[in-house]
DNA sequence: ACAAGAGTCAAACACTTGTTTTAATCCTTT
DNA sequence: AAAGGATTAAAACAAGTGTTTGACTCTTGT
């Protein structure tokens, strides 16, 4: 127990020169239990799997984080800090239209998630953490999941031409991900239901597509819909075709 | 492992009069079971847990049962074959419009899973089976989740024009389920993203509405896709204004 | 060179899980 | 009332988990 404790606190002085050394295992453990609990997650993945795999004694998790959570903490720090750049990333800070960034955006976490290439990182944890939260959630949460969920709730906000912070857009915001998410968690189930769903890369960019179209009907709805009734209120005649009484009467 | 067996047998013989003696731990075993199951999941749930809810010794379930797996397929046979008639039921059976229909149906299935009162055995089971499945999935899938699909994929292909077993059909199905499900899977980090969701009554009933209205967008702007090109291609000169080119170009 | 510590390893520990055993108890039937 | 099977109860079992121990290397600073 002191050992380890120790050991562990190691990583507040981790600027020293002094421990330039061997540090090999710590890193293979990383690399493995990364893969595992991204596979696993956290509860179903073991330490002896994670130690077999990365050629480590069982002990040695002990001794380089403490315990088991502290190896899905360190975990948790790598993953967010390394891959903070991606095809995700690009899509979601790109400044084209926000009906393509959210398109794309969709189709990135769609692959992260449901793709047959080896899964994300992050993805991997945030999936098994929605379905199973562990003692880490708190920082899965605020360090993995919030930003995505932030800057998604920005370029909706945009399409409806709302703040980000609005109730309709929180709620949007969530049936989006929500379709996404789905597909990863219920996979065998849908696969059973529906057998044709083999996620090939084609099929999963179909589905992507699927969910962007689907959604983008009610936001864009609801943002004309918005417009209507300001211009509506303002009372200013322009020449902006408002043929949109149909649609509104339909909805309603 | 002989008596087990053969006692796990006897519902074959359930039609004989001669044993209407207690069974009384059998039926508290299947009802704790029923409640602990629903909660937590087949995996987290144990027999240790059940068997103090329900009064009785550990070795009740393995002498009644078999094994865990048995009660847990036999809390299964009971929740489907007892419940059938529900809120949701009724929402799928009425013969209103489709799409009030799907409301409803909508509206029942989140309150089930997401509301606060006692949750519904078939929709607990049907939340953890989605993101753990169990060895009985296929069954699961079969008596409990795969009528509802069903019956969801008529009323959604009805509003299409479309047969229920259409690719879109399906598609669309398995987004407005996702987006229900995402809220009972998701509920703590969800929570925790957003405070303020604290899933009232009034509350469930709001997210439920949006989740219709959200779905319907889509549902109606296809079906009227589908409805124009069939008339552009029929060449029946006609009153109706095709100014979805908008719409199409924006959708592609 | 050599003592001290970092790192590794096999083994064991403590605990929880589902399951089985063995004896005691209950209840029906004769 | 007695017999005998059905049912219960306490305890132990076997396997799996995370964790700790103590001996064994190997490097390192003096």
């Amino acid at each position: 127990m002191s050992r380890a404790a120790v050991r562990s606190n190691r990583q507040d002085s981790q600027s020293e020169p002094s421990r330039i050394s061997t540090d090999r295992t710590r890193t293979k453990l990383l690399d493995a239990a990364g893969e595992v609990f991204a596979e696993a997650g956290y509860y179903d993945a073991t330490v002896r799997q994670i130690c077999a795999r990365a050629g480590a004694n069982v002990a040695a998790v002990n001794y380089h984080f403490g315990d088991k959570l502290g190896l899905y903490t360190e975990v948790l720090r790598h993953a967010v800090g390394a891959v903070q750049n991606e095809a995700l990333r690009k899509a979601l800070d790109d400044d084209a239209a926000p009906e393509e960034v959210l398109r794309q955006a969709i189709r990135a976490m769609f692959q992260k998630m449901c793709g047959a290439d080896r899964p994300d990182l992050r993805f991997g944890l945030m999936a098994h953490e929605l379905a199973h939260p562990t003692p880490a959630m708190s920082r899965v949460i605020d360090e993995a999941i919030r930003p995505i969920y932030n800057r998604l709730r920005e370029i909706i906000g945009t399409i409806l031409r709302l703040p980000s912070d609005n109730e309709t857009t929180r709620l949007c915001t969530i049936s989006v991900v929500g379709q996404i998410v789905h597909y990863a968690h219920a996979r065998p189930v849908l696969a059973q239901l529906w057998p044709e769903l083999t996620m090939t890369p084609a099929q999963v960019d179909q589905i992507a597509d699927h969910i962007a179209a689907f959604s983008l009907a009610y936001l864009h709805e609801a943002s004309r819909m918005r417009n209507n009734s300001r211009r509506q209120k303002q009372r200013r005649g322009g020449n902006e075709r408002q043929s949109k009484r149909r649609t509104r009467s339909k909805t309603k």
